[in-house]
DNA sequence: CGCCTTATTGCGATAAATTCAAAATAAGTG
DNA sequence: CACTTATTTTGAATTTATCGCAATAAGGCG
């Protein structure tokens, strides 16, 4: 009950450096992603409504942009799954995506430092002024690879000619 | 006009290795990625209808799943954009984004050969079976960035406070 | 060469995720 | 405390993609 307010106040300041106002509903989304880094909208809409259950979708989806433009959240979209959001932002970690089950991992950047952020153009293409470099690894988890194997009633990857 | 039928008769080759029919919907498709790579559903249907008019879009999303299933074609999805596919396969190379005009670069492998593909894991993390490294460069391309510098009629970032 | 089986495509409807416009509300300021 | 305007809500629309089933045609076979 306490431990609330320190988050709390973080946010309230960090919201107020960037000449925001520190609404519940900031606050509440805040905490929600916090709570469960690597959610979708719909997740942290029904987590935040927890502690505050008249928030509508359309704010967090507002509010989440705002956020992410402000670089407060960090959005990643992994193939076949809706934008994903998690408060761990500034450090350029990566991420890993189960391909079977869609579970998330966190994954500390590849090269040491700011790695990635300077890739090798190619002698032809104009070179960009990079931001972030978002690194997906795709592959399978230990447990569905497990789950594969197991010849049983799991008919799940069947196609590949 | 005759060029037509060098790509042409590798891909049916291709698609019967794949144990898949030779249809000219696949062709269609297939010469109209390689033509546009980086190119959204709906602008591979308008290309390929260019030699194949009656072609549906519900048929260039299943023919589109089917060769990414099939790694005939790779799939990604830039932020804020639908998916975009291309014909370059195998290489892992990676794409950089400019995220003001939507401009899409191919850049090499960043590490040498196969080279993301070893995340650092955290200590408390379970690796999963590394597949495909994805990776998203997102900055701002030398255009976008000239423009938003000149203070004149451009009503883009005025975001941020 | 034409038939037959079955993969493939087309059609219509539908779903999921996100965005838009305008009215209602509330944060911060004086 | 009142006021200004950012923020949220309301309600609907848009975009991207998928589903089930009927129609079609590719490739094997007699």
């Amino acid at each position: 009950m306490t431990e609330h307010f320190d988050g709390q106040d973080a946010w309230a300041a960090a919201l107020r450096a960037h000449g925001r106002r520190v609404t519940k509903q900031r606050l509440a989304v805040l905490a929600a992603v916090e709570r469960h880094p690597h959610s979708p909208a719909e997740s942290i809409l029904a987590a935040a409504r927890a502690e505050l259950p008249e928030l509508t979708a359309q704010s967090v989806y507002v509010v989440l942009g705002d956020l992410t433009d402000l670089h407060m959240l960090r959005r990643f979209e992994p193939p076949h799954s809706p934008a994903l959001y998690e408060t761990r932002v500034g450090d350029n970690h990566h991420h890993a995506i189960c391909i079977s089950c869609g579970r998330v991992e966190d994954v500390d950047c590849a090269v040491g430092h700011a790695p990635c952020l300077t890739p090798h153009w190619n002698p032809d293409a104009k070179p960009m002024t990079i931001q972030i470099a978002d690194v997906m690894y795709q592959g399978i988890c230990q447990d569905c690879q497990r789950a594969q194997q197991l010849p049983p009633h799991s008919p799940s990857q069947e196609k590949e000619k």
